[in-house]
DNA sequence: GCCGTTTTCGGCCCGACTGTTTTCAGTCG
């Protein structure tokens, strides 16, 4: 259950930030593109040196001999000598203070040198104290940021990101499946309902020996502390910091506990309501008649039939509508992961990303794919490699002949040619319009001037969504969950810019991003606007985050018909034109 | 510290933007 890949790179990326303090050249940089190679791996380091030696771990992207070594030191002894020298010279939590938007290496230095803040909760008090203002190269603003980003870090504690929370929840569900005392199993919670935050995990299960599925849950690997171990409920901790319940239920009872468990509260409250007014009374124990004789428990689809409802899918169970238009049999058919054709936003290595365009096209094909857009960033962004006028052209010669191979092959496959051009300030292009014309599609992103005020910011987006070239603004609202909020911008006024000048509004799967969200998904359908599901990949796995992406349009009500990349190769052509 | 259709040494890490130190360092993507 141990993430070696992510406590290395946790380690690699506040290497870096010690470094970046003491003004070192290049290492910084060297140790932070390492620490995003190996976060982005699908297989676990300790996995590759058994298999290859220290040899394998050189032949990662960005890792050479001496982060190689690091990387055994570590899986050896659970430690890194050169990072704990770095953290005893300068005892400061940069990884903590780092989640404060606008501070970096740098300033946390002088925050540290001046005022010895070590940590979050230092720096909070010096600031409200107005201690940082007056210091040299600060000022008024910066602390009055500094105070808004940590209130936001604040806000955001305790959650974790769906993203982050599903695959462990997975291998657990798996394990306790393969347990031949299990019968049925289901995680029930915000998870089922895949909300894009998780405060903690519930499991149900029917089985008919409770303890033994008891004793094998709380020895479960990860697992740090036991809360309470009972014949039907049973509390972990694991070691990343959530809390996992696993409750034993009754065969009869299991539909009931699930739909209870699975919420939300109000979807719940919602549906007690119906059952009342049909003289009936809904309990996580089943649908029971005054008589108190149970008509419904077994499953959840008997139980929303007893109400004369259908079955609610559990990404609608928000108590937005859902509950009516089940009564009304008139629930949207929410788009599948079977119904996306392809993937139109990602980066390849033309660009700094982890992969060749010809391995994220085979990625894509694996996925049963029948197009990828390559849509690299352009210039402005130079720390990823952004590509200028002639590159993109000779990207085009590339791309042209991989096509021309999967042709040769008689594979129904496709690669466009995008990219993901920066919305300046003024709303313009960071590239000239003519270089974009040539490309299949355009995507438009902001990258920079995130704080302008909402007029000036809705009508940078607004510029740029009339240039003609545009096609897909991408993460349209900015947010970075648990870090940085939306921008300001007047988002039914987007929409209708949208609506008129035919922009696609992306609905980005990063597990942090995952922007546009539900609840202005579903605004965007009900205007109208067409959306598109991206990963944003920036490495041939991060293909696979499009999940993510899908079941937030499922919370955002979106139907196949919604969704851009739903459409097969031609149609999307034609959509693009 | 990494990497090599310029290379085993000498490049790499750019541009927009912000806030503040009135000419530029730090941050972000």
């Amino acid at each position: 259950m141990k993430n070696n890949n992510k406590e290395i790179a946790k380690i690699f990326n506040e290497i870096s930030g010690f470094l970046a303090m003491d003004k070192v050249p290049f290492k910084p940089f060297a140790y932070e593109k390492a620490a995003v190679v190996l976060a982005s791996l699908n297989e676990d380091v300790s996995q590759i040196y058994q298999q290859g030696g220290i040899k394998a771990l050189e032949e990662l992207p960005g890792v050479g001999e001496s982060m190689a070594k690091k990387i055994v030191e570590y899986l050896k002894t659970g430690k890194i000598k050169y990072y704990q020298g770095l953290k005893k010279m300068t005892p400061i939590n940069l990884a903590e203070i780092s989640e404060v938007e606008g501070l970096g290496p740098k300033k946390t230095k002088i925050l540290y040198e001046k005022l010895g803040i070590r940590n979050l909760k230092e720096l909070e008090s010096a600031a409200k104290k107005g201690k940082i203002a007056p210091l040299f190269g600060f000022g008024e603003k910066t602390e009055k940021n500094i105070l808004e980003g940590i209130a936001f870090t604040k806000r955001a504690k305790g959650r974790f990101l769906l993203g982050e929370i599903f695959p462990m929840v997975r291998e657990i569900e798996e394990r306790l499946a393969s347990l031949g005392e299990v019968e049925k199993i289901s995680v029930a919670g915000s998870i089922r309902r895949k909300k894009e935050t998780i405060g903690d995990v519930d499991f149900l299960v029917v089985t008919k020996a409770p303890e033994k599925v008891m004793d094998f849950f709380v020895s479960l690997p990860g697992v740090v502390k036991v809360w309470g171990k009972g014949k039907t409920k049973s509390s972990v901790r694991l070691e990343e910091g959530f809390d996992v319940d696993l409750r034993v239920v009754p065969p009869k009872s299991y539909g009931a506990a699930l739909q209870y468990f699975t919420g939300s509260k109000e979807h719940n409250i919602a549906t007690r309501k119906i059952a009342i007014f049909k003289n009936l009374k809904l309990s996580e124990y089943g649908l029971f008649t005054k008589g108190n004789k149970i008509i419904a428990g077994r499953n959840e689809e008997e139980v929303y039939q007893a109400l004369e409802m259908d079955w609610i899918p559990p990404e609608l169970r928000e108590n937005q509508g859902e509950i009516e238009a089940a009564l009304k049999h008139q629930l949207p058919h929410l788009v599948e992961q079977k119904e996306i054709k392809g993937d139109l936003h990602c980066h390849s290595d033309w660009d700094g990303g982890g992969n060749t365009i010809s391995e994220m096209a085979e990625k894509a094909v694996s996925l049963g794919y029948q197009y990828l857009g390559i849509s690299d960033h352009t210039k402005f962004l130079r720390i990823e490699n952004g590509l200028g006028e002639e590159e993109l052209a000779g990207q085009r010669k590339e791309i042209e002949k991989i096509n021309k191979r999967f042709q040769d092959a008689n594979l129904d496959f496709q690669l466009l040619q995008g990219c993901e051009a920066n919305i300046l300030k003024d709303g313009s292009f960071d590239i000239k319009d003519s270089a974009l014309a040539k490309l299949d599609y355009v995507i438009g992103g902001i990258h920079s001037s995130l704080k302008m005020a909402q007029k000036e910011m809705t009508e940078r987006m607004i510029k740029a969504m009339k240039n003609p070239v545009l096609k897909i603004i991408s993460h349209p609202s900015g947010r970075i969950l648990k870090k940085r909020d939306e921008y300001e911008v007047d988002f039914e006024k987007i929409l209708r810019a949208a609506k008129e000048f035919k922009v696609i509004l992306e609905i980005n799967s990063s597990p942090v991003r995952l922007d546009l969200n539900d609840k202005k998904i579903k605004i965007a359908k009900e205007r109208g606007v067409k959306m598109a599901i991206n990963t944003d990949a920036h490495s041939r796995e991060q293909l696979e985050l499009m999940e993510f992406g899908l079941y937030q349009a499922r919370r955002g009500w979106a139907e196949k018909k919604d969704i851009l990349n739903c459409e097969g190769i031609k149609d999307l052509r034609k959509s693009l034109k």
